[in-house]
DNA sequence: TGCGGTACTATGTAAAACATAGTAGTATCT
DNA sequence: AGATACTACTATGTTTTACATAGTACCGCA
């Protein structure tokens, strides 16, 4: 049995096309396992994201090829299943990094333009 | 008959839940109707977002009770569903600005501390 | 008369993060 | 030995929301 997750409930649509990028950005620094990179991704500031996202991404990262992965048994506990960068992988990170910076730009000039209206 | 939109594959799930602030946003600045909504948006830089998706938007930021509606004649077309802000769709602009802002800089954290990896 | 631009509505689809539940291994405490 | 907690992963179904698509309707212009 799980601790029920009930928490996340507004920010978890802002993470929609975001998640990817954060993954890849984690494992691009250095060849990590699932569990590894939800802990990563909270100790960043995402406290709230959610084990099954991350797991469920991973595996479509890696079923794309942006990622390669390899088992590596562990002696205090179950076996960990590390995922590490490929090529196109790489490739795609710069392009997303920079579709995300294109766009957080964009929505921050659109809330910033109201601060002169009482 | 409408022109086929076919554009805006990939950004499309970056802009869930935060196409709620942008229309509100957009709102917030000047009373607005949906057609209107769209063309500043464009103007902005969301080139891409669908008609479809900022009139879904304003009925559901309307049915929570975040914007008030009503309808101008106009002599050169149709008639202009305008929408306003209310009280508590000003509140929760405001929310929702500074939860984007806290978003973002996690997001920019994650993917600027992989810099100084080759 | 038809076309293009304006303005809106309605229905169905797809993607993705999540809730939930389950399997297992190790460690620790009693 | 049994219970509990933490680690680590998998699988299924739900919800939200942006979008595709199609349709209605008004106006101006050639």
């Amino acid at each position: 049995m799980n601790i029920p997750q009930n928490r996340a409930v507004e920010r978890s649509q802002l993470l929609k096309g975001v998640l990817d990028l954060a993954v890849l950005a984690v494992v691009a620094e250095q060849d990590a396992y699932g569990y590894d990179v939800v802990r990563k991704l909270r100790t960043y500031g995402l406290n709230d994201v959610a084990e099954a996202s991350v797991y469920g991404t991973l595996r479509r990262l890696f079923s794309t090829g942006y990622l390669s992965s390899y088992v590596v048994p562990s002696e205090e506990g179950p076996h960990r299943k590390y995922y590490g960068m490929t090529a196109i992988g790489r490739e795609w990170l710069v392009e997303q990094q920079s579709q995300w910076i294109d766009f957080r730009n964009v929505i921050d000039a659109i809330i910033k333009n109201d601060e002169g209206v009482s």
